[in-house]
DNA sequence: AGAATAAAAGACATGTTTATCTTAATTTAT
DNA sequence: ATAAATTAAGATAAACATGTCTTTTATTCT
C-alpha cells in the first residue's frame, strides 16, 4: 500500500507531535529508536521532509527534528504525496493505465471505492490527532 | 497494493476465461498482446501459476495456456496468495510487525476496516464472473 | 523418425527501493 | 577561536521486483 519510507515517516511525525512543546530537539538515533526504524535510512527521510518543510530542523548541539503547531495540523495524505506521490490515491487495482469509469476494469468498482476510503482517512486524520491518542497510550508507533 | 505480477496474473487469468469454451489454447504472445504485459515477464507468472495448478498449460503446437471449469471457480484472493503471499491481507498500515487490537498503530481501526474490506472483495469475486463482465463488454484487461 | 511449435527452466540484466557509509556544513558551548 | 554535536549531502551497497534471453523439454504434425 504505502511504501516502508513512507511508513517510517508517518510514525516519525506522529511521535515529533508528541514531543512538541517539551522544547527539545529529537536527535535522529532517539527519533529511530523511538518508532524501530533503520536509523540512517530514517535520516535520509527526514532530510527529505525538512527540505519540504513538512518538518523542521536545526544542526549543532542539541539540534535534531522537530515540528512546530503549524506542522503538526498537516494531514496523512500530505506526507504521502510527498514521499510516494498520488499513485496509490488514483491507480487502477489491477494496473490499468488509467482508472475511470468509461474504461473500467474487472474490479474497478469495488476497488476504487475501497481506495477512496483510504484517501478519505489520509485526508482527514492530522499529526496532532494521532499524537494525542498515542500519548494517551491509546496507539503505538513501536513494535 | 498488489505487485505488478499480480496485477498481470489476475488479468491474464480473467482473460483466458473469457477463451474458455472455444477449445483453442492461448500462447504467451497471445495472452500478453491482449492484456498489455510484457512477454517475458507474463511467461514467467504463468510458469509459476502452472505449477501451483492454479492454470493449466500444454506444449508444443496447438499448445498454450488455458483454464478448466474447475480452475475458473478460484477467487481472486487464491491468486493473491499465490503470487503475492498474505501479508497485504493481515499486515499494518504503518509496518508495525503485527496489527493487533492489542498493539495498535495510530490509524489501526480504520486501516483494519480498509484492508478487510479489500480481503472480501478478493475473496467473493471469481474468475469466471469477473470473464462474464469482460466478454459482456463491462470492463476491461487492456488498456 | 524428423521437423516445427510452444511451454519450462534457468541464467542474465535492469531498475527501484531500502539501507549504509563517508564527508561536509552548521550550530552551540566552552 | 576551537571543539563537539548534529543534520545535510552524496556516494556506495544490498535486496528485491521487474524484465529479457537462451537452452531444454514435451507435443504435434508431416
Ligand atoms: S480501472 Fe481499475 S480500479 Fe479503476
Ligand atoms: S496495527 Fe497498524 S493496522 Fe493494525
Amino acid at each position: 500500500m504505502l511504501s516502508n519510507a513512507c511508513k517510517y515517516a508517518i510514525r516519525a511525525l506522529i511521535y515529533l507531535a508528541t514531543r512538541m512543546n517539551d522544547g527539545v530537539k529529537v536527535s535522529i538515533r532517539e527519533l529511530s529508536a523511538e518508532i524501530d526504524s533503520p536509523e540512517p535510512f530514517t535520516a535520509k527521510i527526514m532530510q527529505s521532509l525538512s527540505k519540504q518543510e513538512i518538518i523542521s530542523s536545526v544542526k549543532g548541539p542539541h539540534g535534531g527534528f522537530y515540528i512546530d503547531e503549524k506542522q503538526a495540523e498537516i494531514r496523512l495524505i500530505e506526507i504521502v504525496k510527498a514521499i510516494d506521490g498520488t499513485q496509490v490515491l488514483t491507480g487502477c487495482g489491477l494496473g490499468l493505465k488509467n482508472c475511470s469509469e468509461t474504461h473500467p476494469c474487472p474490479i474497478h468498482s469495488e476497488f476504487s471505492a475501497i481506495r477512496d476510503g483510504f484517501s478519505h482517512l489520509l485526508n482527514e486524520k492530522t499529526i496532532q490527532e494521532l499524537a494525542i491518542e498515542l500519548i494517551a497510550g491509546h496507539s503505538k508507533v513501536k513494535n
